[in-house]
DNA sequence: CGCGAGACAAGCATCGACAA
DNA sequence: TTGTCGATGCTTGTCTCGCG
């Protein structure tokens, strides 16, 4: 006997098979219905459960089956609220490191054609990378260097903004209290009352010395090679920084030292600003450390 | 001039997100 | 697990500043 479907015209092997085929056969006008009622009846047998996401912590509910009234709990059973949750992973480096050492690996032996290599056009070094990352950076050269020096007769130049930001800033920091480095006059390490200090040139050096004698002679408290300043207009009246050199206490008075090999326009500018502003500012120049070192018999 | 430090440009590694 | 993309931040190296 024949087993032909009466929806579709198609031959089964047996009646069993048949009747199987016969209920979800595309042809059958009832399909839609029966899903319905499976699906009914489907929902009978799970029950609602309120989960937390492992990720997020926050609730959302799956349907477990029920099996002989026993709940049915799988390994691939969701444990994140959604795909975004699920996909986020929080590797430590070591494991970061794992698993890239394992994906460059399986390409390379597949040989996947995501990997490329390409030559600098300065150096000429062959650099292992990926098509996509050819493909989007349009990379010519293997390293920072290399671009550099291909760019070197279009450099980048600041702007006028950029520049004044820069000044702006270093402007601050100084005013701020930043310290001074560099120079053109060398910094030297001199030995004082308070221990090792950092100077510049043997001017300082050598007030530093007399310095010392006073406050041994009791002919001034203490000094110390400070880093107070104030703001003065330079000769084209822009503001600036000028950081004293020496700041002595006596008991009647605090006053400060600058020593000059010589004077220079702003430097006036300075000095005239410092003593507008109150403080009491003494230049000692090459002369006057000599006249302070026969007074104090100190030699050179 | 020499220094320290921020601005800036561009390459690159890493990671999240997504899909299969 | 494998593959890809985009965002982001780090790195590298130079430019530029103001100070004495």
């Amino acid at each position: 006997m024949k087993h032909i479907c009466k929806h579709c015209g198609i031959e089964k092997e047996t009646s069993s098979i048949l009747s199987g085929h016969s209920v979800w056969c595309l042809k059958n006008p009832d399909i839609e219905e029966h899903k319905k009622n499976l699906s009914l009846s489907l929902r009978l047998k799970t029950k609602r459960i309120i989960k937390i996401c492992e990720r997020c912590h926050t609730k959302f509910e799956i349907y477990r089956k029920i099996k002989n009234e026993r709940e049915i709990i799988t390994s691939k059973e969701r444990k994140c609220c959604s795909r975004k949750c699920a996909n986020t992973r929080k590797y430590t480096k070591e494991k970061s490191k794992t698993v890239y050492e394992k994906v460059s690996k399986t390409l390379l032996t597949q040989n996947i054609s995501k990997w490329t290599f390409f030559f600098c056009k300065i150096c000429g070094k062959q650099k292992k990378t990926t098509i996509s990352k050819l493909k989007k950076y349009n990379k010519k050269y293997c390293s920072r260097k290399c671009s550099y020096f291909a760019s070197k007769s279009n450099r980048w130049k600041h702007t006028k903004e950029s520049k004044n930001k820069i000044s702006y800033l270093v402007k601050e920091q100084f005013r701020k209290g930043r310290k001074i480095s560099g120079g053109k006059t060398k910094w030297l390490e001199v030995n004082t009352n308070r221990g090792k200090i950092k100077v510049q040139g043997s001017y300082e050096v050598r007030t530093c010395h007399i310095l010392d004698e006073m406050e041994k002679r009791k002919e001034i408290l203490f000094w110390e090679y400070t880093n107070d300043r104030i703001q003065y207009l330079d000769k084209n009246s822009k503001q600036r920084s000028y950081l004293f050199d020496f700041k002595i206490c006596t008991v009647k008075t605090i006053y400060y030292i600058e020593t000059k090999g010589y004077v220079k326009e702003n430097d006036l500018l300075k000095w005239n600003e410092a003593q507008k502003q109150g403080y009491v500012l003494k230049v000692w120049y090459k002369k006057d450390l000599e006249k302070q070192e026969r007074r104090l018999n100190l030699s050179v």
